[in-house]
DNA sequence: AGCGGTCAAGTTGAT
DNA sequence: ATCAACTTGACCGCT
């Protein structure tokens, strides 16, 4: 039975996350600042259950929340804590909420960290920021009962091998709200399914196989093998991506995702296992509507 | 109310 | 050298 994930946001449904700009709040004062990320927030907090109860009502087992959430929160200047928030307990107790729903009704949730969340970068104030953000998202990902955070290798900086170390080194020396939660994905240009796995093996750090970054940057393996090496690394309900190219396999940037999942892009060898699979397309809840009903359709006998 | 330039952060590869 | 892509368009000043 595939549990089928939703990233982000809406299409269609009128369910929106806000954000903030660094130069819009920089020019007001502290506390002006905080009571607009104030109301920002418990937007968000509230959009989030909505997204849930979406989720629930459709049959859809799981939701990536937005990095954004609390926008700017690790911000060098503008960075607060829930607790500076104006109604920073209301702000946690609703949150909360969004984690027992989540529970009550089995919607899984987790987080993507963007692409500045780096841990095999030869830059010290690069990883320690890096670890800032993951530590937020693990603070709010325990608000909410999410159980992923899922992170790329990064870059490669002229040589693999020393940035794999590294990546190495610092996931072994996370704190553990982040390493319980943290999970490696294989990407589209710098590390394949072969280069993260043997960290993810050595780390226990789960692997997120993303089927789509494979078929971009290939390294010699199967995805039936590849699938099955992913799926020993879980000690829980295994998370994979599929996504299809908005243009074809053979034109110039198959990296780009379509609105939908073209059927034959989803890996054959997935569909009797029990998993977790995020559909990154562009028409969102629409695209994960339309491959599920793939899935649902009423069986002869 | 609607338009459009702009938005914290790192790294890569296409142009 | 610039720029889009990355999990995602949304924000906000201007008219």
């Amino acid at each position: 039975m595939i549990r089928w994930g939703l990233c982000c946001i809406f299409k269609e449904q009128p369910i929106t996350f806000r954000r903030a700009t660094a130069a819009f709040l920089s020019k007001k004062n502290r506390s002006e600042q905080l009571r607009y990320l104030n109301g920002l927030v418990l937007h968000n907090a509230e959009a989030l259950y909505a997204a849930l109860c979406f989720c629930k009502d459709n049959g859809i087992g799981d939701f990536r929340i937005n990095s954004q959430i609390l926008p700017l929160k690790t911000h060098p200047e503008l960075g607060y804590a829930i607790g500076d928030l104006p109604d920073g307990q209301l702000v946690e107790e609703k949150f909360r909420m969004c984690g027992t729903y989540s529970r009550d009704h089995d919607v899984r949730t987790g987080f993507h960290p963007d692409q500045f969340t780096l841990l095999s970068s030869p830059r010290a104030d690069v990883t320690a920021k890096s670890i800032d953000e993951l530590a937020y998202q693990a603070e709010l990902a325990d608000l909410v009962n999410a159980d992923v955070i899922n992170i790329h290798g990064g870059g490669a900086y002229g040589d693999k091998a020393s940035a794999l170390e590294r990546l190495l080194r610092n996931i072994e020396n996370l704190p553990d709200a982040i390493r319980s939660r943290l999970t490696l994905e294989n990407d589209d240009r710098v590390y394949s399914p072969g280069d993260l796995l043997p960290v993810c093996l050595e780390t226990g750090i789960p692997f997120v196989y993303d089927v789509h970054h494979h078929r971009c940057l290939p390294d010699g393996v199967g995805i039936e093998e590849t699938t099955e090496l992913a799926m020993k690394t879980w000690n829980r309900e295994p998370l994979f991506h599929v996504s299809s190219p908005l243009a074809s396999w053979h034109g110039k940037n198959p990296r780009n995702h379509a609105d939908y999942i073209d059927l034959p892009d989803f890996p054959e060898c997935w569909i009797h296992l029990t998993i977790t699979v995020e559909v990154e397309a562009k028409a969102k809840e629409l695209a994960v509507k339309d491959v599920m009903s793939h899935f649902l359709k009423p069986r002869i006998i």
